[in-house]
RNA sequence: CGGGGCAUAGCGCAGUUUGGUAGCGCAUCUGGUUUGGGACCAGAGGGUCGUAGGUUCGAAUCCUGCUGCCCCGACCA
């Protein structure tokens, strides 16, 4: 590709509304466009990048046996009334009449379309399993679309349907998914995890998401040092310490605390360590129980879980804070003087909370601290659950090495779904005894456009982009200097530029009558990985000049070759 | 949906407090000089100041409604 053939839309300075570095990139190397909120246009460079993702993801489906369909992406209402989703889905599926007055919706998945197609299709447990995929457009009404392409309503993604017999063959397709994802984010160059994904109604191993770590991601991830384990940590578990409780040795004691109104004043004023004390949070209780609250109680250092914390039996789903009111009428004091002292309302305690001793907590009077609390001695063991956040440095709940905790960003989804939809659908075939059987499914996302700007939001410099190898829009850039004037270095040039053409090479030509500076900038910026300088200086001396893009010294190289040389360069 | 902010040339911004008919940098176009890291000189084009109404002799500027966008939170996964 010649660069005067090509839309080099650029830009020096950052749009202001570009929050995370991949959204300034994009705008900036002129490979995105904003449309509207959350709806972005993708130029050449960006669409590029794109057909690179969904070759690889094609690639490795196909190989994994799956087939590639193509379904519409505005659906029948019907479909989703008939799957019960056209209730449950919210305002984030975005609805539409047509002009006879028929309802539809923009599909923010595909699940509906593909078991209506295939109940049609299939008849017999001897056409499964079978797996179905397609690289689409999606669109879902978020609320609030940020981060440019990250979170964006309308977006390419890759999904895919499985369709089995039995769970033992859902499995088995669920495993060659789980292998095909790692494939595909190992060739898209990606520094990635695959993290164990809550998934309630199916447990286990049922669910994975695949997240990019990088700083800017919307989750935290915590993953062993020692292993392969990795898991959203909302959904990782916070082990019992192997520790056992310390023998009481200091006897309560009731003191006053007019200023310290949470855990760290507390700490600060009275030089307590933080392990040795406790918050306690007073939450609704679930309907039907004796009590109007329950108490959840976690170390001063640790953080409640809010899923963790809503699933406990007697806790009210969602998970709602007593509020100052509620408090003062069945405890008589305000949050800030809380503790299990004296408590007359159900109590649950965090693992960890469960072999303190000699620990401090409000008295459930206004400005006073116990000093000194024990267990069994003072107050009876409540019951114990895990209720906290894992810690970085916590056991791996795999047994093997510390939790680290880094922030991912999840471009991949792979999930067991069982056989929700073929029973709300009736998809049924016939076993090998003749009697109609729910198909069990099985579903797999990659969120193509999400995975490029992940790509970016983990490679890049000041000067900009720095692509995967396979996912670069362009393998290497050739930057002749005083292309328009001197015939040499034209001639040069355009050699090179069939020869390497012919070799198979995406090269990229800057022919623009442009100053040197400019040329590299914008090369720089789009994330060429390889970049030749060809100019009257270095002919005249048999070189041509030779940088790759993370490479901190430009080199020269001889003329002799050079085609065999960047060939080499660029495939190794 | 709650809170905050913004809207002036393609991009980034000033001008709004104190009303007088719009400006700067970059980009674009023309001519010239330059030519190894985002050049220089001279000239030119480009704006219903988001939109609708109001106040006023006069509104980018003051008032009101509306729309769009951004940030924080909630929601969603």
């Amino acid at each position: 590709m010649r660069a005067s053939k090509f839309l080099i839309a650029t830009l020096k300075e950052t749009p202001t509304d570009a929050e995370v570095i991949s959204h300034q990139l994009m705008l900036r190397a002129g490979m995105i466009r904003r449309s509207a909120s959350g709806l972005y246009s993708w130029l050449p460079l960006g669409l590029k990048v794109v057909r690179k993702v969904e070759a690889i993801v094609r690639d490795e489906m196909n190989r994994a046996g799956a087939q590639e369909v193509l379904m519409p992406s505005v659906q029948p209402a019907e479909l989703w009334q008939e799957s019960g989703r056209w209730e449950e889905y919210g305002p984030e599926l975005m609805r539409l009449t047509d002009r006879h007055g028929r309802e539809f919706c923009l599909g923010p998945t595909h699940e509906e379309v593909i078991t209506d197609i295939v109940k049609k299709e299939l008849r017999s447990y001897k056409q499964l399993p079978i797996n179905f995929y397609q690289i689409q457009t999606k669109f879902r009404d978020e609320i609030r679309p940020r981060f440019g392409v990250m979170r964006s309503r309308e977006f390419i993604m890759k999904d895919a349907y499985s369709f089995h017999i039995n769970e033992e063959s859902l499995k088995d397709t669920y495993q060659v998914m789980f292998d095909a994802y790692v494939k595909i984010f190992d060739r898209l160059g990606l520094n990635y995890r695959p993290v164990i994904a809550d998934n309630g109604s199916i447990g286990g191993s049922g669910s994975h998401e695949f997240h990019v770590l990088a700083s800017s991601g919307e989750d935290n991830i915590a993953f062993s040092d020692q292993s392969d384990y990795a898991a959203n940590v909302e959904s990782a578990e916070a082990l019992h310490p192997t520790q056992q409780r310390a023998t009481p040795s200091s006897s309560l004691e009731l003191i006053d605390t007019p200023n310290a109104k949470t855990i760290a004043a507390l700490v600060e004023q009275f030089g307590l360590p933080i392990e040795k004390t406790i918050k306690t949070l007073i939450v609704e209780a679930a309907e039907g129980g004796d009590s109007e609250l329950i108490a959840l109680i976690v170390r001063g250092d640790h953080e409640l879980n809010e899923i963790k914390a809503e699933n406990c039996s007697g806790v009210k789903s969602p998970l709602t804070f007593a509020s100052e009111e509620q408090l003062v009428k069945n405890i008589g004091a305000g949050a800030g003087s809380l503790g299990p002292i004296d408590l007359k309302m159900p109590i649950i305690i965090d693992r960890s909370v469960a072999v303190m001793s000699d620990f401090s907590a409000g008295a459930n009077i206004d400005d006073k601290h116990y000093l000194g609390i024990n267990w069994d001695r003072d107050v009876a063991t409540p019951r114990i659950e895990d209720l906290r956040n894992v810690q970085e440095g916590d056991p791996s709940p795999c047994g093997k090495g510390k939790l680290l905790i880094k922030r991912g960003i999840e471009v991949g989804h792979i999930f067991q779904l069982g056989k929700k939809y073929s029973e709300a659908m009736n998809a049924v075939v016939l076993d090998p005894n003749g009697k109609a059987q729910h198909m069990h499914m099985g579903c797999y996302g990659i969120g193509i456009t999400r995975a490029v700007a992940a790509a970016i939001e983990q490679n890049y410099d000041d000067n900009g982009i720095i692509w995967p190898k396979n996912l670069a829009p362009f393998e290497i850039a050739i930057v002749p200097l005083n292309y328009e004037k001197s015939e040499i270095v034209k001639s040069t040039a355009d050699a090179l530029y069939d020869e390497l053409s012919a070799a198979g090479i995406e090269v990229f030509l800057d022919d623009r009558k442009e100053r040197p500076g400019v040329k590299f900038a914008d090369m720089e910026l789009m994330g060429m990985p390889h970049r030749l300088v060809i100019s009257d200086r270095g002919i005249k001396a048999d070189t041509f000049e030779y940088k790759g893009r993370t490479d901190s010294e430009k080199q020269d190289v001889s003329t002799e070759n050079i085609c065999e040389y960047l060939v080499s360069k660029i495939r190794n």
